[in-house]
RNA sequence: GGGCGAAUGGCUCAGUCGGUAGAGCGCCUGCUUCACAUGUAGGAGGUCACAGGUUCAAGUCCUGUUUCGCCCA
């Protein structure tokens, strides 16, 4: 019979491309609607198509995988829908920055052929992502990949704005907005990060009367938007102000006639508690602005140059001129002094350039009344966030929502759908483009210039991927989905959006449960960052450890709950870990060229330690079915790793070999079948988190050899395990808990005596009559067997006085060592000492807590039974320590 | 300013219902034994941030404080 011989050790790089083909070719992953299955479905929260795997994807990938994997396995009809995100800023730079190698810019060639250019990148450069995401293992179903801004979602991004516009749920308006003054672009509040930015300054800034002597000092942070202020605001109860409210200052440098106005938003504490106003670089002070309908100046353009408005600092920076003003203030007496000031700006998150209050005309979507349901449905329990205190920050956010401004003025896009008449002034938003204008027929109807925010077409992509606006039979049978598993940030972004365009334009949730995991930081505590170049490539610990080992050291990872700090020896852990799994199999399937697969339990005389390995096992089935449909990651790789190698490699396989290596054919029989029966379940337990080692260990065995050819016995679509609650055998664990621990000690003091690991030593062991006792003379060869003993001697307790051994105590067994003479009596007598005084210390806990009357009153009978049992036992082995002691010195 | 989270061994972190504090890494010691040195056997190492409170009993529950991190404004 033929045997398989495995490398000792495990390489993961070709299995995990051989497998992945492998599953692809026999299209393991697709998924279609199945009336007689449940389904069960994620949408992948798109990546950026111009991203690359960062440490972020690759945990909320691997989530994402192994639920679907999970779910696969249960019987499922498990769709994993792929696909990213055109990033609308981000694809755009990127495209730009090419061109500005050859000296161009987009102006240069027009928004068409631009257009044109960046979809030759996509389709370039655009996958990287998507093969870094199969790299790592990911049972999308590739037939299914969609993109933002393919025909079909921009079809739904159509329906919805038309539909919204219609409804009169978008508009446009001109308002202050986010502008980002190096991408030419509003964005929305979302997309900015605000910093504190430590070096910032308050300058106070005197501006005269028009008439007579006086002058009011203003305080600001933003000195060179004096050149667009309309007026100076007090609060209307300052007293230091009263009298010049209504009249006029002369604002500095311009001349200008300002009105000194009274506005309850003033905070008279701030500053000099005077303010100067420029409703146009200001969204407070756009607000008092309009209250008061002051004039509106705007003195910049929109790459954040000065303009005509700004007298002789025309044609510089934002920055510059701020410079230059200051500096002429100040020549001109009007700066009255300067303080530092910690002031917090915002940047853009694209490029992180400080963002203008800009004016401008954009439209914007009215949130208020889609808000409503998105927030009713979390209320209700429908939709569940799980860690749970994410649910107050969605609620929050939906609760306070402001109207979203949703129009950029990018070229890359999905271009807003809205033509003007350029005669009749006529306006409408179309789902097809329109040739002429359909009130007065003119054909001078021009479309809106600006594209939609990008995340507008991400917020409809649990359905948009499904084949929306049309009914398809996907739609029908996959939505809502499973779960949509994010990281924090993206709650506001995705989430919330999701929700609301899937209530509107579904009638139901997107998703049941909302699974936010943890952000990685670096080790030093920080978010990982490109640009910072703190960021660790998940594809280097691919290549070093393997994906599986990556993925299943993110798993363990995840048990911090919140942040996780980065630490590589997770994943060398993992690895480890991996390939004593390999080892495990390379054991196995050299006592099993065939399959013993077909026993049941009730064919064999089954030992405790056969028990207890199918309780654990069980019990490991139990959990990890239970911790899978809770999230707790942590748990089920924990509980994976332990059981594997605690339970299953450091005990039962060695209890196993004297049997495989010995005569009894019934017990070798018995014993492989039970070997199988655990690699076999473990393997389908673990295959989510570990799909590829798992896969290839499979194809090896017995049972399913051959699984390369034959895509009906892979394990990837093989079936999660069962539980055999009857197998659950708590005497069985107790029995062989006692026997390991008798195990341990007696190991314990071979090591103890330095003993050479193939010396065989001599115990006895002592222990009361009962089951105790029968127990131990029962695996009177196990225990030999594991501690390399010769004379093993297991009696009830004697008279023996045993002076001249090495003893130690567990519970109520004795154990001795026997010694002739090699025994250190000095350091013998010091360890017992140490071990009493230990006692002792329990002793007296134990002995005043069982005096209490209040805890013999008040604490549960068998806590209080625990407790006193507790205390005659170490009594007990106080009194036997003592005697050793006595025995040792005499 | 408002909210959320964290603080446990040298490091990174688990710790369920309040009832004997755990893991991985690192460290020390023994071992090339026939699945595995990416291994194995053993060991040292903890005032559970601080102060109160509840309780027979607190790492765990409550209140406050400190430090750190994040989000919102």
């Amino acid at each position: 019979m033929k045997t398989i011989e495995l490398e000792k050790v495990y390489r993961p790089g070709q299995v995990e491309d051989k497998w992945y083909e492998l599953w692809e070719k026999f299209k393991r992953f697709a998924s279609s609607p199945d009336p007689d299955k449940k389904p069960y479905c994620i949408v992948i929260p798109p990546p950026n198509v111009t991203g690359s795997l960062h440490m972020g994807h690759a945990l909320d990938n691997t989530i994402q995988d192994a639920l679907i994997r999970f779910k696969r396995m249960r019987g499922f009809e498990a769709l994993w829908i792929p696909g990213t995100d055109h990033a609308g800023i981000a694809t755009q730079r990127v495209v730009e920055k090419e061109l500005a190698k050859e000296g161009k810019t987009r102006w240069d060639m027009g928004r068409e052929k631009f257009i044109e250019n960046v979809w030759k990148w996509k389709e370039k450069y655009g996958g990287t992502i998507v093969k870094q995401l199969k790299r790592m293992g990911c049972s999308c179903d590739w037939d299914r990949e969609r993109f933002t801004f393919d025909d079909g979602c921009s079809r739904a991004v159509r329906e919805v704005f038309v539909r919204l516009y219609d409804e009169g749920k978008i508009y446009r308006g001109k308002r202050i907005v986010n502008w980002c003054p190096n991408c030419y672009t509003a964005l929305s509040n979302l997309e900015v990060e605000h910093e504190e930015n430590k070096n910032g300054k308050l300058y106070h800034l005197k501006y005269p009367l028009e008439e007579g002597e006086g002058s009011i000092t203003i305080a600001t942070t933003r000195p060179e938007t004096i050149l667009a202020d309309t007026a100076v605001a007090v609060n209307p109860k300052d007293p230091r102000y009263e009298d010049l409210i209504g009249k006029n200052v002369i604002l500095p440098l311009v001349g200008r006639k300002l009105p000194i106005i009274a506005n309850r938003r003033v905070e008279i504490g701030f500053g000099t508690g005077a303010l100067k106003i420029t409703p146009a670089h200001d969204l407070n002070d756009w607000e008092i602005g309009t209250e008061h309908d002051l004039p509106i100046i705007i003195c910049m353009d929109e790459k954040g140059i000065m303009n005509e408005n700004a007298i002789k600092y025309q044609g510089m920076d934002r920055d510059e001129c701020r410079k230059e003003i200051v500096k002429d203030l100040e020549d001109g007496g009007h700066l009255v002094k300067t303080d530092d000031y910690e002031v917090s700006v915002g940047t853009c998150y694209r490029c992180h350039t400080v963002i203008e209050p800009y004016l401008s005309e954009q439209w914007f979507v009215d949130m208020k009344d889609l808000a409503k349901p998105a927030i009713d449905k979390v209320k209700d329990g429908t939709v569940k966030f799980m860690p749970e205190r994410f649910t107050g920050i969605y609620l929050d956010w939906l609760e306070n929502i402001r109207d979203w401004c949703i129009s950029r003025q990018l070229w890359w896009g999905h271009r807003v759908p809205v033509w003007t008449c350029g005669d009749c002034k006529f306006e409408g938003a179309f789902k097809k483009n329109p040739d002429k204008c359909p009130k007065c027929g003119s054909e001078n109807f021009e479309q809106d210039d600006f594209v939609l925010d990008t995340w507008f077409s991400s917020g409809l992509w649990p359905f948009s991927t499904m084949g929306w606006p049309e009914i398809t039979p996907e739609l029908e049978y996959y939505y809502p989905t499973g779960v949509l598993v994010t990281a924090r940030d993206i709650i506001f972004l995705w989430v919330a959006r999701m929700m609301m365009m899937g209530l509107k334009f579904r009638g139901e949730v997107p998703f049941y449960d909302v699974y936010i995991h943890a952000t990685i930081l670096n080790s030093e505590g920080r978010r990982m960052s490109k640009s910072l170049g703190t960021g660790i490539d998940p594809l280097e610990l691919f290549d070093k450890f393997g994906a599986d080992a990556t993925r299943f050291g993110l798993m363990v990872m995840t048990e911090q709950g919140q942040d996780i700090k980065f630490s590589e020896e997770r994943i060398e852990m993992s690895r480890n870990f991996g390939n004593k799994i390999w080892n495990a199999s390379r054991f196995l399937l050299r006592q099993l060229p065939t399959s013993h697969k077909g026993h049941k339990s009730d064919e064999f005389e089954l030992t405790a330690w056969d028990r207890w390995i199918l309780s654990k096992l069980n019990r490991l089935i139990k959990n990890v079915t239970e911790q899978y449909q809770d999230y707790k990651f942590d748990q089920i790789s924990r509980g994976l790793y332990d059981f594997f190698r605690d339970n299953f490699c450091d005990w039962y396989i060695e209890i196993s070999k004297p049997i495989l290596y010995g005569e009894d054919e019934k017990a070798k029989e018995k014993t492989l079948w039970i070997l199988e029966t655990v690699m076999d379940q473990f393997l389908r337990l673990l295959h989510p988190m570990m799909p590829f080692l798992t896969e290839e260990i499979w194809s090896f065995l017995p049972s399913s050899r051959g699984s390369e050819e034959d895509p009906d016995k892979m394990l990837i679509t093989s079936e999660w395990p069962e539980i055999d609650e009857s197998l659950i055998d708590p005497d069985a664990e107790k029995e062989v808990e006692l026997i390991i621990d008798v195990t341990r000690s007696l190991r314990n003091m071979r090591a103890e005596l330095k003993l050479n690991p193939r010396q065989k030593a001599k115990f006895l062991i002592e222990a009361e009559e009962g089951d105790e006792l029968e127990s131990l003379k029962n695996a009177e060869d196990v225990i030999s067997h594991l501690t390399v003993a010769e004379v093993l001697e297991i009696t009830p307790p004697t008279d023996k006085s045993h002076s001249k051994s090495l003893s130690v105590m567990s519970g109520r067994i004795n154990m001795f060592m026997p010694l002739e003479g090699l025994i250190d009596i000095e350091t013998e007598v010091e360890r017992l000492n140490k071990d009493g005084k230990k006692l002792e210390k329990i002793i007296f806990g134990l002995s005043k807590k069982c005096e209490n009357p209040q805890f013999l009153q008040k604490a549960s009978p068998d806590v209080v039974e625990r407790e006193r049992k507790r205390l005659v036992e170490t009594r007990g082995q106080l009194k036997k320590i003592n005697e050793r002691t006595r025995l040792l010195l005499k």
